[in-house]
This record gives structure tokens, sequence and C-alpha cells, in this order.
DNA sequence: GAGGGCACTTAATTTAGGTTAAGAAAAAAA
DNA sequence: TTTTTTTCTTAACCTAAATTAAGTGCCCTC
């Protein structure tokens, strides 16, 4: 079964028939580290669920400055919701960090999909609840701990993401720059 | 018309006799200011609908410092959303600012719609990805914007707000002290 | 295998915002 | 009204993290 069917299926139950029609909807594609799935000024069309691989969600300030909203690895979905929602352009930038397999789902179809299957509506209601419950926790985060307190809930939040992505692009998750996290990391280490 | 049914018209429209089901469920109940809703370390019963007045939710960070993740006025919802769903004990507060009349929907009663009325699913979703829209933008806020700059925004989206609630929320809110905020606010008027 | 970018480090300097403390003003309670 | 509590302000001092800058190692690709 589908890594996507097993991922729905924790949360509602689809007959084999809804399982083949919702993966009727969506298109499967593999990317190469570096491709931009998404550009900011875009208008997001489609939800991706990551098969395989890395991706990452970010927006840049003054056109300088990357801050990373999310990292998706295996069984993540990733978009912008803001744009997917509104059908307006966004500011988000979507990237593929490590060679990916991606499921996408276009919002039309996922459109489709609620009038076809509207216990589709419950699985992305439960989705969307657990995005925010992650996301408040973040912000709450992000106002009271230091950046080194950020950092260890990083570290055993994300363990495998530790190793595989760049370390600049942890920093800016966090929320610091690359030269601080870089001297807080050597300070850890000398502990 | 009540408030609550006109806040769910807006997205999924609903029979008469849903209307008189779903208000059937709920319970509302008038609170003075400093009534304390929901306490840290309980479980959350309750997604409060606010009619009128004002509610906060916040976390209080080592017994000392406050942390507000939302302020609710007249037509927001309120709740711990980690602790609704997961029905563990959460960390938040929930507490009345001004006197206010609110509608309470129990998670029993939550559930019990849904399945009454699975419609009821497309609102909490919309609902649901609204919240989770505004939380990046806030939490992208934080991570780029200094003080000054999220406060312009905050202004800017809750002009209301500024007038009736102290000045140490909003400062918290934003995630500053209320000493630098109160400095940081004489700076802006000397301008 | 030489050269050009990235990613990372280290260090000096600066700054936004925190801390502490004490008084003034305002609001709530009595 | 008076008292008490809470909120707001101001100011001196402190610190976490940003900025700037220079240098190191490393993977590309040509």
């Amino acid at each position: 079964m589908s890594l996507l069917i097993q991922n729905i299926s924790k949360h509602i139950s689809l007959t084999p028939e809804e399982q083949l029609l919702f993966l009727s909807k969506t298109e499967t594609h593999t990317f190469k580290a570096k491709t931009i799935l998404l550009n900011s000024g875009q208008i997001c069309k489609h939800s991706y669920f990551v098969n395989s691989g890395i991706l990452r969600s970010f927006n840049i300030n003054d056109n300088i400055v990357e801050h990373i909203l999310t990292f998706a690895c295996e069984g993540w979905w990733i978009g912008d919701m803001y744009s997917l929602i509104s059908q307006k352009p966004g500011n988000l930038f979507i990237e593929v960090l490590e060679d990916a397999e991606i499921v996408m789902l276009s919002k039309e179809n996922q459109d489709f999909l609620y009038a076809e299957i509207p216990k589709l509506e419950r699985f992305f209601r439960i989705l969307t609840e657990n995005s925010l419950v992650a996301n408040q926790e973040r912000l709450m985060d992000n106002l009271s701990l230091s950046a080194e307190e950020r950092f260890e809930k990083f570290r055993r939040k994300y363990p495998t993401l530790l190793q595989k992505v760049p370390q600049k692009q942890i920093a800016s998750y966090i929320g610091v720059t690359p030269e601080f996290f870089s001297k807080m990391k050597s300070k850890l280490l000398r502990k």
C-alpha cells in the first residue's frame, strides 16, 4: 500500500474504490535536489506529499535573509497554505533539499475529492489541526526559549534532519544566524 | 440570528433544523473579567466562541513570564487546541479580559455534531486552516521583523484591542518585555 | 587538478532588547 | 475617600544575538 494511503488511513478509512479514486487524482513525480517547486509571488496550485526525500518551505526577507517555515520529510505534507486557500500569490518558496519523490494533489482535485469523498474533509481537518498545534508550540517556543533551548528541542524532534540538511538551514529554522549557530554549537560540544 | 450561526454560515449552510441542533448542543454563559476558564495542567473540555467581551490564551514560563498565544474578541473561537485534540493536560490558561458572553461547545458535543452534521467537518476544517495561516504569518514575523515592525502590524491588525487591553499584554503578544515596549512606544510617539 | 563557489568557523564590534530598580499614575478594592 | 494593587514609565546597566570581516575546508565542474 502506498505511503499516502497509509497516511490517510491513520485518520479515516477509505474503501478500495475511494483509494483508487484518490490516487487517480494525484500525480507522482521525482525531483532533483535544488528544484524549486514553488516560487515566491506565484499562486500555489498543489499540496505536496513527500514519498521520499526532503523539502523545505521558506521566505526571503528584504531579498537577503531566508527564514524556514517547515521542513518536510517522508510522509509529510507541505504547501503554501495561505496561497493555496486564497489562490493569491504567496511569499513562500518550496524547494527540494534532497532528491525526492512527490505526490502532487492539485487544489481543483482536492476540491473535487472533498465533494466525492466527504470523509476527506475530516482527514484534512485533522491534518490541519495537527499542523496548527505544532505551529503554536513553535511560536510559543520562539517567544519564551533561548536559541540554545530551541536547538535542543529541534534536535530531539527531528534527529534525522540534523544529519541531512546544511546547518545554516537549521539555524534559519530556529531563528538565528549561521554564525551564531556555529558559535553556539561549538560551545555545546565543549561541555 | 445568533452571532455563532452567522459565523458558521460564512462557510457552510445549515438548515434551520441543523442550526437548532447545533445550538442545543452548546451552552451560553456570561463571565466577569479575570475569570479563568481554563488552567494550565487541566484538560481542555470546550471550544469557546465569543459573543461579546475579550478573552486571551497564554502560558507561563518558569512560573514568571506570561506569553500570550491569542486574543479572542467578538466572533472569534478560542481554546487549547493541543489539549482539546489529545485530551491531555495542556499548558495554556484561558482568561476573560473583559466581561464576556461565551458559547461553550464541549468536545463530546462537537464529536456528536460531526457525526450528525458532517458538513461541520468542513466548517471546522476551514476555521482551522485560517488559524494556521494566521499563525504561520505570526511565526514568520517573529523570525524576521523587529519589535517595532511587529507592533506596527499588530496595531493595524487589531486596532480595537489597542484601546482595550493593558499594554503589557500587547508587549507579551508581540514578544517583548513591558519595559521595552514602553520605551519603544515613547520613541514612536516622539517621531 | 585547478579554480570557483558554498558551507562552516572564529573573532571583534555593535545593537536590540532584557534586567533591575524605583517612582508615578491609574485602577480596583475597601 | 482612602488604601492597595496593578500598570506604566524612566533610567542605568547587562547580555544574547546580529553584523562585519577574514580565513578554512570542501565539493563541484570544467
